[in-house]
DNA sequence: GCCACTCGTCTACATTTGTAGACCGACCGA
DNA sequence: TCGGTCGGTCTACAAATGTAGACGAGTGGC
């Protein structure tokens, strides 16, 4: 079990997602890229905010007066848990096919798929043992 | 867009899942599964029920004088549904580790993982031309 | 024919989520 | 120094969600 406990709820995730892509910003910089992104009014943004670092998933800085937000675990780890629900809930012959279901969708590139080859690859060895 | 919009809470995936697991089934199965999964109440699965009906996840077939649920959507369409949800918010780069990770994780059968590697062979050509 | 039991429907209610206004203090430019 | 602006906190409130009791109709067994 991760130490995330509360996991973001999907108005939680754009926010988060915005402080992914962005790095670490202040205030303003969110609420004008939530604005553009989905049309929120500044406290909305505030107030997902303000939820996100209640649940620890952000980290908010004091840099002066105000605050410079972060994300307290990187992108890959919550994508991570993120991708733990989905294996949680899926059924065991389920999951091959959703898998390549998600290497088709996902469009890696040479080197990306190089590397998953050759994870499976090793997967197989163990098999064989 | 998959047909499916509502997409299922959390605590109805629980139920969706019994569903997937058991079957077609009538609402005594489910109730006594998720009182063993879960500790939840008849009345619980009940209301769940009935939302999963509302929102087209879950068909009830009257038989007699009472139904036969069934899940709408055959187990791999629902994760394939939460599969999307999860690369929707996924940012580029992430999605080559989050593949490995789940590939590592989800201890794929020999025949899977050679399914898989033959997809990312296909792949692998696509990218050469 | 009566009764326990099942089921499905209705209703309920606390909590969480989505969305946002009001207000207040700090800071900056004029 | 005065007024606007920015950011943060408080408060609000409707809708969705989690969880469940109450009730009434059908039914299988006796």
């Amino acid at each position: 079990m991760p130490p995330e406990k509360n996991t973001p709820t999907p108005a939680e995730w754009k926010v988060l997602k915005l402080l992914f892509d962005l790095g670490p910003s202040a205030a303003r910089d969110l609420i004008a890229a939530a604005e553009r992104a989905h049309g929120w009014s500044a406290s909305t943004v505030k107030t997902l905010l303000r939820r996100l670092t209640d649940k620890g998933h952000v980290e908010a800085q004091a840099v002066g007066s105000s605050f410079l937000y972060r994300a307290t675990r990187p992108a890959h780890r919550a994508f991570r848990d993120e991708a733990d629900r989905l294996l949680a809930n899926s059924a065991p012959g389920a999951l091959g096919p959703l898998l390549q279901y998600l290497v088709k969708k996902s469009r890696l590139s040479k080197d990306e798929l190089d590397e998953l080859r050759a994870l499976i690859d090793a997967q197989r060895e163990e098999r064989e043992r």
